[in-house]
DNA sequence: ATTGACTGTTATGTTGCATAGCATTATTTT
DNA sequence: AAAATAATGCTATGCAACATAACAGTCAAT
């Protein structure tokens, strides 16, 4: 088996796997890029898209962050930033006011309306992977987010 | 457990999962994209990114296969695939012959040099997944892998 | 009080990814 | 055989994601 291979190539010190389809990297993009196809998808009916989902969702979950807490969470640039919390805002799905004590910082908070539709965008997402990942069990589907996790939040701090 | 937590949301018909964390492709697209990172600056040695390394690999794995066919299998357009080769080309990584049959046809196959820089770049590669993956043992590397797998495997053909 | 750091923001550039169209060649249909 | 259909390699082009540099305003530290 591939595993059994892998781990004789590493005992040997030849650590390089054979092929393409041996990298885990090749298999977490396409994975991930088919992921952002069917949720960018799905979302087309919302009119947003993932990262503004993901945007709207962190304002949700964390009731007054402020938008360079928000890069730090999601691992975005502020410049980036600038441009999704206006749409949201233009479609008044969070407000921003000032921090009482810091002058610099806006603290965002989600309207009501923002919480429905961050439970419709959750709903339509939610449909989405349930399709994605219908080979899978639900044991499965935790041990992968599990491992994932793993992955990426060892990059110094997640 | 998160796994019994949504398994009843599931049941009760509330499918969508609570929380962004909760969301597979959230921690796809964040594993995924700390691997390019890592992958590109693991290869920076070499020149090149990953994507010229998928479709050099492509090539040594499939002597004589054609642009188009390599766009089928690592799923991307044909126009894209032009500059790629070109970049392969002018390094003397692969030659273009014609083919006996069909003209409109290029095959491509590896040269020596490409098949030598093909293993540098795995062993680059290596040594990255090595420590993207230190926090998984041998056997959930392998599970990871058949998990994604079946993911985007369940496109239409993968 | 000055230095240094942080916030939100604009401007800009790079890369990946997707579409449309084209000339050439093959294949299929009539 | 002729005509319609399709595939190949390619150019041009646009959009969206992602990254850098710089700015004014505000705060913190020395």
């Amino acid at each position: 088996m591939s595993g059994e291979s892998l781990k004789k190539a590493q005992e040997t010190g030849a650590e390089s796997p054979l092929q393409l389809r041996d990298l885990i990297g090749y298999h977490l993009k396409r994975a991930s890029a088919w992921d952002l196809h069917g949720a960018n998808a799905a979302l087309e009916a919302a009119g947003l898209r993932t990262v503004s989902m993901s945007v709207l969702l962190t304002i949700t979950e964390n009731p007054g962050v402020s938008a360079a807490e928000i890069c730090r969470i999601l691992r975005m640039q502020r410049a980036n930033i600038v441009a999704v919390l206006a749409e949201l805002e233009s479609r008044g799905l969070f407000l921003r006011e000032a921090d009482p004590g810091d002058n610099r910082i806006q603290r965002l908070f989600p309207t009501a309306k923002g919480r429905e539709e961050a439970q419709h965008m959750l709903s339509l997402i939610g449909a989405h992977e349930e399709k994605m990942l219908a080979g899978l069990t639900l044991a499965e589907r935790d041990e992968l987010r599990r491992m994932l996790a793993i992955i990426w939040r060892e990059d110094g701090e997640g």
